[in-house]
DNA sequence: ACACCACATTGATGAGTATCGATGTATCAT
DNA sequence: ATGATACATCGATACTCATCAATGTGGTGT
């Protein structure tokens, strides 16, 4: 019985037995884009506004970093497949990727 | 309505308002400590090894990892408070640190 | 066309890290 | 004391990363 998720273009496999070289390859860079403090509070912050999610511009000043810090951690969030984007005229929403947290989720619970 | 953990000596605290500066500085290390491959199957092994715990000798093969380096992670995870060590003779076990994820955990159940 | 805004990219810098060989330390057996 | 074993620490190297100022890009409005 396995459980298998799809993540950012990945197959994650999460069977009984040790963890596999490319599952841990797989996941690692979940974890590490949620290893930095701001970035943690940035994935938050998204997390929080929900469905609509959050413009870019509301995320700098809460933060206290530079427009371009803020960019380069929403670009290591997206491609972890964490957040996602969606465009809408000058500006950019950023929201939750669904199933985000679901391959994370599963190998903290035991 | 507020959760606390005892990790690592650090006490967590979950609310309800955004992530808080320092929540997110004791959190975003037990993440980092899982943001390596390596590591991460490290503490996979670990974790596999239940209450008994696991021989660092019994580590350094199937990581293919020199002993230095599987020395190295062992130490980083217990200075994040995932495992913890106990000394026997010759050689040392390590085990899954109580309630070593639960800060994580909380963090990612919404 | 032009100016303005939101955001991304570039380039640089200082700090951290994964890895290993060599060496040190502690414990056990003889 | 001696040797052997298990593990930690040191020193070095190559690589990654968080950060910002400067610059680029793309959409909006006039």
């Amino acid at each position: 019985m396995y459980h298998s998720f799809m993540t950012n273009a990945k197959q994650i496999q999460l069977g009984k037995g040790p963890l596999a070289d490319v599952a841990a390859a797989s996941l690692a860079p979940m974890f590490a884009a949620l290893s930095d403090p701001t970035r943690l509070r940035l994935f938050d912050l998204v997390r929080r506004a929900g469905h609509d999610g959050i413009c870019s511009c509301d995320l700098t000043e809460p933060l206290d970093r530079s427009q371009p810090t803020i960019s380069h951690h929403l670009k290591v969030l997206r491609e972890a497949g964490l957040v996602e984007s969606r465009r809408d005229g000058t500006w950019i929403w950023y929201s939750v990727a669904p199933h985000a947290l679901d391959a994370v989720s599963q190998f903290i619970q035991r």
